[in-house]
DNA sequence: TATTGTTATACTCTATAACTATA
DNA sequence: TATAGTTATAGAGTATAACAATA
């Protein structure tokens, strides 16, 4: 394991260097997949959060922390797209709720595997059990906030 | 340690899932930081890529990968706010140079430091020797890169 | 009256194409 | 002609404030 460590001679960086570091090149590796279906990254979020969900307007901007005038334009374009669909809810006629269309489904579906197909591949140099040492940590910070 | 992990309770993700939630987590603190002292995240890194450089247009919108046209709308707006200043070059009169101001240097500092204070927080509950292993593996992430 | 969602408006951020000034 | 940068234009994304419809 030193071996390959020294191999790849990689800079040593300070946890918070590392981490931000880490975050800008995962970040940007998604926002590439989602530019490739000619989607931005919000909505990609919103298709993910469609995924197993019906919410109303109102819920979908608490859900994306969206200001509601904000959430009616994104769901203005991805209705114009046939990412989405509005429907107007039965049990309070104020309120609509926004379904995922079925092209939209397999639209994020594939994003999703070609993003997991990535960071494995990124993640490739690690030996198994530093891939597993890496999400646990990772868990643990996530499970923190 | 086998103490520690029970206590928290954290979900195990897998290495996808947790590389993605923990880049959103660190992307979502960092613009939140930066928002709070009324810059966005591009304007944030364009103060910090002007730190250490006083680049021409075309430079910055390599660093950046921008096209030179957002470019010049990004350092108008910034220049408005009093963040960089445009320098004719005086060796090529076509060129401008654009340089940070004594405040936003301040700025992007102030930024910095409160973001470190931050994710050095986020990383509390790890052991010394967690951190540095998270530090090491993202490390090694980032280099294969 | 209160809540749900849209509209009007304004600003940031981004790109493409056409343009000006300089090399 | 080629390059550096700006301008004109268009569209996405965001928020605040005012509004209409429903509860």
């Amino acid at each position: 394991m030193a071996a390959e460590a020294s191999l790849q001679q990689e800079a040593e960086l300070t946890i918070v260097d590392a981490l931000a570091q880490l975050s800008f090149l995962i970040h940007g590796t998604l926002t590439q997949h989602a530019a490739k279906h000619e989607v931005s990254m919000i909505q990609l979020r919103l298709l993910g959060v469609l995924r197993d969900r019906e919410p109303t307007m109102q819920e979908l901007a608490r859900l994306l922390r969206l200001d509601k005038s904000s959430t009616t334009g994104l769901i203005d374009r991805a209705e114009t797209r046939g990412l989405v669909r509005r429907i107007r809810s039965e049990r309070d006629r104020r309120s609509m709720t926004v379904r995922l269309t079925s092209s939209a489904r397999r639209k994020i579906n594939v994003v999703e595997r070609e993003f997991r197909a990535d960071v494995e591949r990124m993640t490739a140099d690690l030996t198994p059990r530093q891939r597993a040492e890496l999400a646990r940590l990772a868990s643990r910070v996530i499970a923190g906030q």
